[in-house]
This record gives C-alpha cells, sequence and structure tokens, in this order.
DNA sequence: GCGACAG
DNA sequence: ATCTTGTCGC
C-alpha cells in the first residue's frame, strides 16, 4: 500500500506541542461517517494489525483475511524512539505499521487497529492517524477506555452482543455527548464470579460509530477479540520470540 | 499540586 | 506493551 498523506508520517523528533498540532490536522482529514468504497467484496477483506516489542524494537505484523481465510501476512521492525506517552501512541508505533504496510498488498475494505481512533483527546488516535495517512477504512479496538464517558455505568457485566455509546466529555475536543465510539461485548460467560470486559471500539477513518462496532461484532464470534487482531497479535508475539 | 490516561 | 506459574472457572 502506498502512503496517501506523507506529511501525516508520524515524527517521533517533533516536539509534544507539534504532536499534538499534527494531531488537529489528522482529526480533521479524519471521517468519522461510512466511506468503505463500492470496492467491498463478498466477503470484504478485513486486516488486522498489533505490535509486539522487544527492547528498543517494534515489530508491527499484519493478518489479512477475506471470511475466514487468512490470504496475506506481512510484517516490519522498526526501532522505537520514544515511550509510550497516553495520547501519543501513534508517535511510538505508527512508523512500524506504516512499514509494515508498504508491504502489504491486498488492500483491505477495512483494517482493524489496536488501540483507539476517534476515541481520543483530540479525536486523533493510532486508528485515524493510520487510517489518515493510508487513506484506508479503520477501526480502533482497544481493551482500556482512553477518554470519553460511557453512557451507562459499565460496573455490572454487560451480556454478548449488548454495546453502549461512548460519549465525548470536556476531555475529548468533539461536541460533548457526542458518540465517538462503543463499549462492544463481543463475549461473555453465562454465568459466574468471572467476566469478559468489554472492548473500546472507535472509528478510525471512514466509519461510523456503529459501523466500526458492527465490524468488531461480526468478526469476534469464537474469541473476545475479532479474529484478524487476534491472528497479528499471535503472528507479532510469534516473531518477537 | 492532584488526577488520569490506548499500548 | 512487558515481566511471569499456577490456578480458578467456563
Amino acid at each position: 500500500m502506498e502512503l496517501a498523506r506523507p506529511e501525516f508520517v508520524p515524527d517521533s523528533s517533533l516536539s509534544r506541542t507539534e504532536m499534538e498540532a499534527l494531531q488537529t490536522d489528522i482529526a480533521d482529514a479524519g471521517v468519522f461517517t461510512d466511506d468503505l468504497g463500492s470496492t467491498f467484496g463478498q466477503p470484504p477483506v478485513v486486516a488486522g494489525v498489533d505490535q509486539a516489542f522487544d527492547g528498543e524494537q517494534a515489530t508491527s505484523a499484519v493478518v489479512v483475511m477475506q471470511g475466514t481465510e487468512v490470504i496475506e501476512r506481512t510484517h516490519a521492525t522498526e526501532p522505537t524512539e520514544i515511550p509510550y506517552i497516553p495520547g501519543l501512541l501513534s508517535f511510538r508505533e505508527g512508523g512500524a505499521i506504516l512499514a509494515a504496510f508498504e508491504r502489504v498488498e491486498q488492500k483491505p475494505d477495512v483494517v482493524l487497529v489496536d488501540g483507539s481512533g476517534r476515541i481520543h483527546f483530540r479525536e486523533a488516535g493510532l486508528a485515524t492517524h493510520i487510517g489518515v495517512t493510508l487513506d484506508v477504512p479503520t477501526v480502533g479496538v482497544a481493551k482500556n477506555l482512553l477518554c470519553g464517558q460511557p453512557r451507562e455505568s459499565l460496573s455490572e457485566p454487560l451480556p454478548a452482543g449488548e454495546r453502549v455509546p461512548i460519549e465525548a466529555d470536556e476531555d475529548v475536543t468533539a461536541p460533548d455527548g457526542t458518540v465517538i465510539g462503543y463499549a462492544v461485548q463481543t463475549r461473555q460467560y453465562d454465568s459466574g464470579s468471572r467476566h469478559i470486559n468489554p472492548l473500546y471500539v472507535s472509528p478510525g477513518h471512514r466509519v461510523s460509530a456503529e459501523t466500526a462496532a458492527d465490524v468488531v461484532a461480526r468478526h469476534a464470534t469464537e474469541y473476545k477479540l475479532p479474529e484478524p487482531t487476534r491472528l497479528a497479535d499471535a503472528y507479532a508475539d510469534e516473531l518477537t520470540s
């Protein structure tokens, strides 16, 4: 795949202020409504991307699927220049991800990115950064909530299939109350003391919050994580061990 | 100063 | 993310 917006490639040498300014531009370029293109296959081509680290090296693994079939697997390793800073994750992991996608032949209909998309202080999380830079539809899939406010309390376990809107609050640039994503319960235990936490799904680029949640729910039937994400996670771990 | 915060 | 064995409950 090719870079659509080279000016948005994450540069870890920027100052924190410059990084935040770039995110503001990225959010402006981001599309949080459905624009998945007319090439949506039968079934759609869905890619998952995830990273694993070893010391100063970040390995990004991409798994491309169509239905239940893996049609491509690629990876790239890049040095990590900066530590993890909440809100600036893309400047730590984005380089490795873009390097991996440079080697991807099959253009996916949608990419599932580990982390937040619009659920971000400046509405420019990792999924949005990658989506806008490559101009590919992306969805953010996070295991924890970075910011925003669940419309309903999530202290009680949600049944599988349920979803709760995540709304913008004062910590997010979007107008208060804007639905910036969903807590999506893909799996749940039938009963007992233990329970499964939901995933926090948000639009990255060219996808609405509703469609983002739909895509994740549709691909996460056997396990909590959607299959492309799960396989990319395992592949990244395998490459680092 | 305190709190809060994806991976 | 990563360091790490067993263990409890589906």
